[in-house]
DNA sequence: ATGGCGTTGGAACAACGA
């Protein structure tokens, strides 16, 4: 089973992009972000009409997030115990709004997440305690449901907005002072794989970056950033027997700024025969 | 030091991004 995460940056902007990559890189289940669309505005038909169905959660242009696979999904659950909302203006309710940034599917028993974790803008901006406080409780769910079910496999797949290592972007001193990079950041990171995570791409000895901005030739200079991830339980790392970060799909016509990453399970599916399923 | 570019809503520009 080969399952992957990619934030797409619109996904009504490149669903032909989205759809061709699925067939073409032989993908069962793909976690997506920033998809920028209500769930009526998904191009539903498209993944369809490949061959995937779709879980969808969007609220409006901004963040978005979805699975499209081939293979049955099931319990789908929007957002995670205690996950923070956020407004620029707060209502005089205090009741902040949560944002389209966390969907989670089971598939072929293995417990999947797309995140879309808050970009912080600056540091010292509510935008950025947001960030840190959206990381506390996805840290404390995650480790509560480790703890109910430790031999099951789990992965949080998506855009962590966060650079763990120096080496995961190209200059540190361009980072100076802003967000992605900032000890607490770090610190939230590094909470998730010692409450027993594990960064099964990197691991397995995969480089590179996984987004370059569109600005300034940052692509063609591989000033980039590696800033997405598929951090899985012991039980997912076991299965995992390849990992790659898709580097290719950051060229060609209207990309996204970040590329797909990919890994591969040991565990057979329908998929993996291409003798027909019923005879 | 700044902008560079791209997407969305909604019809000119603001919000957002990392």
């Amino acid at each position: 089973m080969r399952i992957a995460t990619w934030n797409v940056n619109s996904v009504r902007a490149r669903t032909g992009r989205i759809v061709d990559w699925l067939e073409r890189a032989d993908i069962d289940v793909l976690a997506m972000q920033e998809t920028k669309c209500k769930v009526d505005q998904f191009p539903v038909g498209a993944f369809e009409e490949a061959g995937y169905e779709v879980e969808v959660h969007g609220t409006n242009q901004w963040n978005g997030v979805a699975f499209a696979s081939r293979l049955p999904m099931s319990e789908p659950r929007v957002g995670f115990a205690n996950m923070p909302g956020y407004a620029n203006t707060p209502p005089e309710s205090g009741e902040l709004p949560l944002e389209a940034r966390a969907l989670g599917v089971t598939v072929e028993d293995v417990r999947l997440w797309s995140l879309y974790v808050p970009n912080g803008r600056e540091l010292g901006h509510p935008h950025y305690a947001y960030k840190l406080a959206w990381l506390r409780a996805l840290l404390d769910d995650t480790v509560a449901w480790l703890g109910e079910h430790p031999d099951e496999p789990l992965a949080l797949m998506g855009d962590f907005n966060i650079a763990p290592l120096d080496t995961d972007v190209w200059d540190m001193a361009a980072f100076d002072g802003l967000t992605h990079v900032s000890p607490p950041e770090r610190d939230a990171f590094q909470a998730l794989l010692d409450g027993g995570l594990v960064d099964v791409v990197r691991d397995r000895g995969e480089e590179g970056f996984t987004y370059w901005d569109y600005k300034a030739g940052r692509f063609q200079r591989n000033h980039g950033m590696r800033i997405d991830f598929i951090l899985g339980s012991a039980a997912f790392d076991e299965l995992v027997v390849d990992a790659s970060i898709e580097r290719d799909e950051r060229g060609g016509d209207a990309p996204s700024d970040h590329v797909p990453v990919v890994v591969e399970l040991d565990i057979e599916t329908s998929m993996d025969d291409d003798r027909p399923m019923i005879f």
